[in-house]
DNA sequence: TCGGATAGTTGGCAACTGCAACTATCCTCG
DNA sequence: CGAGGATAGTTGCAGTTGCCAACTATCCGA
């Protein structure tokens, strides 16, 4: 096994455990913003104007019924309005409100701007490459769907 | 807000939402290798040598209570051994058993079988690229600790 | 029109996490 | 040297996330 291949296994591997962190008790302050999960779906939703929840749940690589809840989570928190697929009555096409758009901005700024920070001493072009790297790779992931799932999850 | 550094959140996102899938039921095949949890952990012990608890939370970014449980869980299992530090008695040393070690062994080859499958494609050069900008970016991210953990688990 | 596929939902269960409270040990300072 | 604060870990408690299986409703091809 190249050692490449093996260096990107390990930091990877230590990049998701950190990722693992769950947020509670975020109420409070009162600009309460949004939860990971809820950020993830919401995000997305917001970015391709027009989902199915079965949609979502294929880029993310989860269960339709992980999504299922997080979407009503969203939909009762009034980020979210599901309408009826006019050519599917068994579907419903996910919006993201006026309010859901108001929050997800909030939200993703100050990410960003934190990220921002973080990344403050790289050079742009390496922002850049890191970008595009990381761009390729979850497309690469989700070709290879089936057997990332065990890579990620471990099996 | 940059663009580079919005992709770059962008795709971490998306990374990290699929990384938290979780394996269950991995009970069956006879070559029963590890869950996630507890190769991230047993990883780091291994490539440390020794290590405390307190320093793999502070590695991984998590709250101790939830390493302390981890450990025991492999300690019970056998693939992890503890000593008491003899330089302080409230500490403990970890390290990995030899069964602990074979299985760290058949597991890492594994996932990186799998992500050398992911990376087929990819020049040799831009996984040499990606895979020390991830070394970098997981620095980085140590460094900004108070920072990074609102981002990831998004307050 | 009937039966198999498909979109989602819900119930049940397990894994992880964090915080707070608690024990045991360490260490500094009077 | 003894007291009190800091530090290493553990455990109780509760919340989130995830999967699978069973179920409903709808769609679509024969």
């Amino acid at each position: 096994m190249d050692s490449p291949v093996k260096q990107v296994e390990e930091e990877l591997t230590l990049l998701m455990c950190r990722a693992q962190r769950v947020r509670l008790h975020n109420e409070g302050a009162e600009l309460r913003l949004l939860e990971r999960s809820a950020y993830n779906v919401l995000g997305r939703v917001h970015d391709e104007g027009v989902v199915r929840l079965s949609e979502l749940a294929a880029t993310f690589m989860l269960d339709v019924s992980t999504v299922s809840r997080q979407v009503a989570a969203l939909q009762a928190a009034g980020l979210i309005r599901r309408a009826p697929d006019p050519s599917d009555g068994r579907a419903a096409l996910l919006t993201v409100t006026p309010t859901g758009r108001d929050v997800l901005e909030r939200t993703r700024a100050q990410r960003r701007q934190i990220l921002h920070d973080v990344l403050a001493g790289w050079p742009a072009q390496d922002v850049e490459l890191f970008a595009g790297l990381l761009a390729k790779f979850n497309a690469d992931l989700r070709e290879h769907a089936a057997d990332t799932i065990s890579m990620l999850a471990l099996r």
